[in-house]
DNA sequence: AGTCTGACGGTAT
DNA sequence: AATACCGCCAGAC
């Protein structure tokens, strides 16, 4: 098993294998990880990503209230933006239908 | 070296 | 049902 020296490299690719206009939570991401609540963890791996690391899509991560709490770490609304544009409808709040976007980490892990 | 915060989540009150 | 507090790991001050 990776060391948790991985964690970070981890998110990353879990973060990457994220379908086109699909979303997922952070404990989602901590979760298939192997995490508890790691959840702080993910978003802080993907602080040190922002749209320098476009290649990750770090726009389609949000909490588990459907909420885009990351995207101050983009430009305005970039977030949002990038969203929309993949066909994910966010609200005038920055939030998203879960259940609609939903995407489960653990589904690559079969 | 110690303390606090941080792109969260769950449990307790 | 809503709000508050605690827990997780790592980094920054």
């Amino acid at each position: 098993m990776r060391d948790k020296n991985s964690y970070y490299q981890r998110v990353y690719e879990l973060v990457q294998k994220i379908p086109t206009g699909r979303v997922t939570t952070y404990g989602a991401i901590a979760k298939a990880l192997g995490l508890k609540s790691g959840a702080r963890m993910v978003g802080w791996a993907l602080n040190g990503i922002t749209e320098s690391d476009q290649q990750i899509p770090a726009h389609r991560v949000v909490n588990r209230l459907g909420c885009l709490s990351g995207r101050h770490a983009f430009q305005g609304d970039s977030m949002k933006e990038r969203l929309e544009s993949e066909g994910v409808l966010v609200d005038s709040d920055y939030k998203l239908e879960l259940e609609t976007y939903f995407w489960n980490p653990e589904e690559i892990t079969i």
